[in-house]
DNA sequence: ATCAACCTTAGACTATACTCTACTGTTGCT
DNA sequence: AGCAACAGTAGAGTATAGTCTAAGGTTGAT
């Protein structure tokens, strides 16, 4: 796949595509049998790690925090353990996150209550 | 309450305290019969603010929606159907948030089951 | 051969949210 | 009066995450 088909099948622009090669997230490959072109190559899982990348931003994870996930799934440079921890780091900061949300929640309830009650 | 005493209660420096105010979340007033000086005085409630944008910051609220809640609470701008409205619909995000997160965690367990059985 | 529609790179520009610096003035203690 | 510790403003600088432009080369259909 070329990088427009890439844009089109996940709808991140080709400029923000060539965004997260250049920070690490993800690798096309040249077909080196090509020589006139040096247009580069994206397979299949470099489409599920873009969806990732969508989904993780969404939730708040850093472009460095979402390249630490995905080197810890799809990366061979970190032992088990290492992998493990760095995904139990991440699953730690989404409990936190759902803590905070949880908080903020009830806290704009009590503001709705004061707006119906005209305490504010 | 002058400016580092503020700080010290919320944990905020004095810098990001006047961004804010500059930004038009908090305001602190001066007092007129002092000529000498023009120090900004701020009250309990702009403490409780600072607070608030402490937590709303963290749930990943930006500078101008905390600044829309904090109006629809202390302000008299908004009628109360609008401030309703505006508080709900922080609500809903906040519900999306936590869908968004419990996908995220979903994924990520998915991703360390792969990590335990070899399959990356 | 020409032309639209692709591809690449380097680098400039934007928005958000700070953070810091420089400079100046005020307060309060000794 | 001297001085540290505070106050204010303007504006520059930083980090993150894009977004866009310019300039050039390639491909594929006609």
């Amino acid at each position: 796949m070329l990088i427009n088909e890439v844009s089109k099948k996940t709808g991140i622009s080709a400029h923000t595509i060539r965004f997260y090669e250049k920070s690490g997230l993800i690798e096309g490959k040249r077909n080196e049998s090509v020589k006139s072109n040096n247009y580069y190559h994206y397979d299949d899982i470099t489409v599920e790690k873009l969806e990732f990348i969508s989904d993780a931003k969404s939730v708040g994870f850093t472009i460095r925090e979402i390249g630490q996930m995905i080197d810890a799934w799809y990366n061979k440079k970190y032992s088990k353990k290492q992998k493990l921890e760095i995904l139990d780091d991440k699953l730690n900061s989404l409990e936190q996150k759902m803590k905070e949300i949880r908080q903020m929640k009830k806290q704009i309830l009590q503001f709705k209550e004061d707006v119906v009650n005209d305490r504010c």
